[in-house]
DNA sequence: AAGAAGATTGACTAATCAGTCGATATTGAT
DNA sequence: ATCAATATCGACTGATTAGTCAATCTTCTT
C-alpha cells in the first residue's frame, strides 16, 4: 500500500479517537511508519490531508451506495436500498462515520464543497424524482435529502449505541420506516 | 455584567465562528476586556469553560421551551410547542447552535453528560408517554427523542440557510408535520 | 550506465498557546 | 479601620506543533 493511503488511514484512526487538532501531523507519519517529511510532500497542508479525506470517503459511500440498487426497483425499494447501505457503511466504517461527523461540524466544512459532490447530487435527483410522482411530500428536494441524511446520521447512532440492535432486521425496517414517513405523502 | 458572564459570551461568539481549537484562551480574554489570568480564575482549564457553557447553554433551552407550552394542551400540541420553541430559540441563538453542534461532534460530549440533563429527562418522559397512549410508534423512547433531535437540527440548518423560509409559518408548519410523521403511527 | 525526477528522511525552526504566579486592587465582615 | 478573602492583572514559561529544508535514496527513461 503507498504512503499516501497508509497516511490516510492512520490520520482517519486517529482522529475519530482525537479529533483532528488532538492528533499531531507527527504523530499521524510516526504510526503510520513513515517519516514526519513525507506527509507534507503528499498534502501541502494538515487542512489539505483533511480534505482530501472527506472527499476520498465520499466517493467510497458513492461507489457502494449505487452499486447496491438494482433496475427496476420501485422508488421506495431503491430508497431503502440507499438507506440500507449509507447505514450498514457507516456501521461497520465507525472510523469513518466519526471522522466525517467531526468534518461536517468543523470550520473547513462548507455547503458549496458538499454540493460539488456526486453523491449528492444523485441523491438530489432522486428526491425530485419523488415529488414529480408524488410519492413524496411537496417540499424542496434538497430538504427532503437533508432530512433523509439526518435520519441516517441517528439511524447509526443509535446501532452504534444498542449493538445488539445491529444484526435485527425488523427493527432496522422500523428505523426505515420513520425516515419513509418522514419523507413520504399519507395515505390517510 | 460580571466577567465570568462576559467570558462565555465572548467565547461562544469565537468559538462558533473559529472553533474551540482555533481560538486561544488569551483571544477570549482579551475581547471580553479582561486579563488573561481571570480566565483561569473562574475556569481551572479550557475544557472547563467549554463545559460549563453547554450546561448553561441547555439549561436556558430548557427554561425556554418549557416555558413555552401551556396546561392542558394534547400531546401533539406539546410535541408541537416544544419543537417550534427549539427551532426558533436556535434560529434566534445562532452562534448557541453552533457552539452545541461542534460540541457535540468533540471529544469533550459523551452520553453520560447528555443523560444527566433535565431538558433530556423532560423529553424522554414525554415520549414514553407517546409510546404508552400508542400515539407514537412502538420503539424505545430514547430512539424517538433522538429522531425528533435530529429533526430539529435539520429544520435549523435549513431556515438557516434559506432564510426567506425563517417568516413563513405555513413552511415551519410542513417541516413539523415531517417529524411528527416520522414518531407518530401511521393512520391508515 | 548516466542522469533526471521523484520519494524519503529527520533534524530543525518559528510561532503559538494553555496555564502559572507573584503582585496589586477591591470588597465585605466585624 | 482592619484584615482576610476574593478579584484582577499581565508578564512569563514550558511544551507543543505545523511546516521547512538540505541531504540521501530509489526508480524510471533513454
Amino acid at each position: 500500500m503507498d504512503k499516501r493511503t497508509v497516511l490516510m488511514l492512520t490520520a482517519k484512526r486517529l482522529f475519530a479517537v482525537n479529533g483532528f487538532y488532538g492528533t499531531p501531523t507527527a504523530r499521524i507519519a510516526k504510526e503510520a511508519g513513515v517519516s514526519n517529511g513525507i506527509l507534507f510532500h503528499y498534502f501541502p497542508t494538515k487542512e489539505a490531508l483533511i480534505k482530501a479525506m472527506y472527499f476520498d470517503l465520499k466517493d467510497r459511500l458513492f461507489v457502494y451506495s449505487t452499486s447496491q440498487v438494482y433496475k427496476g426497483a420501485t422508488l421506495k425499494e431503491s430508497i431503502y436500498t440507499l438507506w440500507l447501505a449509507a447505514v450498514e457503511w457507516n456501521l461497520e466504517n465507525p472510523d469513518d462515520f466519526d471522522f466525517m461527523q467531526q468534518f461536517e461540524n468543523s470550520p473547513y466544512y462548507s455547503l458549496e464543497l458538499e454540493k460539488s459532490h456526486r453523491y449528492v447530487q444523485m441523491s438530489l435527483e432522486l428526491a425530485q424524482k419523488g415529488i414529480d410522482e408524488g410519492i413524496f411530500k411537496q417540499v424542496p428536494a434538497s430538504l427532503l435529502f437533508q432530512t433523509m441524511s439526518g435520519l441516517v446520521e441517528t439511524a447509526v447512532r443509535y446501532l452504534r449505541l444498542f449493538k445488539e440492535t445491529q444484526e435485527d432486521t425488523e427493527f432496522k425496517n422500523r428505523l426505515f420506516e420513520m425516515a419513509w414517513d418522514a419523507i413520504s405523502k399519507n395515505k390517510i
